[in-house]
DNA sequence: TCGTCCAATACCACCGAAGTTGTAGACAGA
DNA sequence: TCTGTCTACAACTTCGGTGGTATTGGACGA
């Protein structure tokens, strides 16, 4: 009688789980050394033998399409394709009921609080040991939403709920909106947009709309001071 | 015979100086602790008798018209009025052969970088012990530019040239121009600048023309991420 | 001392880029 | 099938960016 119905506070999307309910995991890290190493600890403290690995954003998209839903995603945050939170973002958009825990090297606050608000179901450290690692995966997939000890939500709660609403509203683009926004963070005008993509100006002109319309903006500059304030498409 | 001529490498804009002929200088600190601190450890180590402080650029700035200019300069990276390199750039304007010493709790590689390429003497922590504080404020004075012993410049020397060559370009703006691209850094449209400048909008039109000539950005968003990129108005 | 030059600020008229609104096809789920 | 969502396009309005021009004040040399 494993323990189900555990989930305290404040379910993501999660469906009710058990962590031996988790069968098979995909694992997103373009590091294939940490790859390596997370599937092996987790080959071994979950008795899984379904690890699949994917280097980048895209390889990871294609598998899930080929393959299938995993049961539980572990994504990197610094990926080749999707630096910050966009990743999550996209994942969230294409296996809504999976859970994912971002995985990273750095701890900062305002990132950590982004991800959650966008639906991450934790969030690790890469330099946890191996026993916190398996403890906060299983707490994850148990249905706990797990942030690192040294995350505090509220050293500034009110900015902190802003972001927290605006991180919300940026994981309700779609894919093609997503996209131009982060054509946008770089400085494209429509044209060039329009001219990557493939398609009509004037549909580059519809899709800005409807995100500006979504996040909140009139102008397409404070567009991407909003982007940047949560680390959308994260520079560093 | 004190050290003359000791001028390595790197002269700024900086005249012929010795350190004792140092006889003023100005503090310019919004933290009344640390202003008075080093008030005193320069009185003391130095043995100055006009130390002059100013809690923001604009007091600053007032301060030196009504008074005349001081022989050296310590500036707060973080003032209330103006974040980031931008209280630099602004000062050096206004007092070209005067050297400006850069003060700031934190260490970042980039930000010393673009302090230094944006004509700062020098660059100290502000947990530095007194005896250290005291000889690197002495070497800048005798010409030298100092920066701290963590900052390494070629950590990626190319990207590195580049945001010095960048930050000399945000040095030659005027400050209205320096105005009016706080603002559009801000998010906001040429008629709400147009308003808060008490100028018509065709004139904030020009501004911006001349801003993105001296910088090399053609859209509004890429003078944005520009500004960004070297940390000219710091929102963190 | 008077021009002369240059830098900075200011404005207008024009045109291309950005943003709005209305419409339509493709497709998914009820 | 109907409803809602995503994607796509065009016509129109508004805004942003580019010349060209005028005025001021300070620097410099004749």
């Amino acid at each position: 009688m494993a323990s189900a119905e555990m989930q305290s506070h404040d379910r993501a999307a999660t469906p009710r789980l058990t962590a031996d309910r988790v069968r098979e995991i995909l694992i997103v890290d373009d590091h294939p050394l940490m790859c390596d190493a997370l599937a092996l600890t987790l080959k071994i403290s979950f008795g899984l033998r379904n690890v699949r690995t994917a280097r980048s954003l895209a390889a990871a998209q294609e598998q899930i399409r080929n393959q299938g839903a995993p049961d539980a995603v572990i994504l990197d945050l610094n990926l080749p394709d999707a630096k910050g939170a966009e990743g999550l973002v996209i994942l969230r958009r294409q296996i809504p009921d999976v859970p994912i825990t971002m995985i990273s090297a750095d701890l900062e606050n305002a990132m950590i609080s982004t991800a959650m608000a966008a639906g991450a179901q934790g969030y690790i450290s890469k330099s946890l040991g191996r026993e916190a690692l398996v403890d906060s995966l299983r707490r994850m997939w148990e249905g706990e939403r797990v942030t690192p000890d040294s995350y505090q939500p509220d050293h500034d709660g009110e900015e902190d709920a802003a972001r927290a609403e605006l991180a919300r509203r940026f994981a309700t683009l779609t894919p093609q909106q997503m996209k131009i926004l982060r054509l946008i963070c770089q400085g494209k005008a429509n044209k060039e947009i329009s001219y990557e993509l493939s398609i009509a100006e004037a549909t580059v002109k519809t899709h800005i709309t409807a995100i500006m319309s979504k996040i909140n903006a009139r102008r397409r500059t404070q567009a991407v001071l909003l982007a940047n304030s949560v680390r959308l498409f994260d520079p560093a």
